[in-house]
DNA sequence: ATAATTGCAAATGCTTTGCTTGTGA
DNA sequence: TCACAAGCAAAGCATTTGCAATTAT
């Protein structure tokens, strides 16, 4: 069984199968997928899964903390599992890739400024954007 | 004559009436509007003006450097002058109210960690989401 | 003059939803 | 059993676009 199988028990909802196959699909996932490219994934494995039922199952995961949606500078919404340490991305504006990274001083930054301004971080994201370095 | 209008004359970009009310509207915001509130105080001075041609001007500008697009977590873009310095900024979750800040051991990171990563960095967007801390 | 811009309405792309049927605990 | 989930198609929302008419330079 999966981590994204596991929360989900551990977290009370329900496992259809439809839900086993999107949890497996995403679990084996390591590109931030959006929608679509999980739909067809998803597909190969059971043709019948609509895509209105990946809709709500992302949803559903995200409301839940299970997995963690992303939007990136597309008009769509990328997600991928949840990790216990956060972690920011660096997204390759030529190849689309995108590559996490933790940094420790970055997140004491995050949350001195928002102290500072006299708020509670309560959710943060920051991404670079960048072309890599010929070498 | 307002800062948009000027760079606007400044890259050779066409100032048509729609433009300048834009502009006038664009400029006079401190608030972050996304397109439709736009529309909205600008059809209080032109009522004539259409929100395509909005969306299309907010887009010119946007391509041209001279404001700025941010997508917060709402399915819809807000807009603001670009500014010299570069800034980041925190919402507040319970109000919407987006506030600004300059750090720049913040900015300092940013390039670090993409230049660690073998990337040049080319766009970068700190966001913080948090409540307000009673006194 | 003429290439760019506008307004309108229709089209788009992503996402959500109403409704009926199916199903997990 | 029965509240919840799935499939389908239709609707929703922000944004873009084709086209004919208008306008800035």
């Amino acid at each position: 069984m999966n981590k994204i199988e596991e929360k989900c028990i551990a977290k009370g909802v329900r496992l259809t199968d439809q839900r086993k196959v999107i949890a497996e699909v995403m679990s084996a996932s390591n590109n931030h997928p959006d929608v679509d490219e999980l739909h067809k994934k998803i597909n190969k494995i059971d043709k019948k899964i609509s895509i209105a039922t990946v809709y709500r199952t992302v949803k559903l995961l995200e409301e839940s903390g299970i997995i963690e949606r992303h939007d990136f500078k597309e008009g769509k919404s990328r997600y991928e599992p949840s990790t216990d340490e956060h972690h920011d991305h660096l997204i390759d504006i030529n190849s689309g890739d995108i590559i996490e990274f933790v940094d420790k001083d970055v997140e004491d930054l995050k949350n001195k400024i928002a102290q500072k301004l006299g708020y509670k971080l309560v959710d943060h994201k920051l991404e670079l954007y960048g072309s890599k370095i010929k070498k």
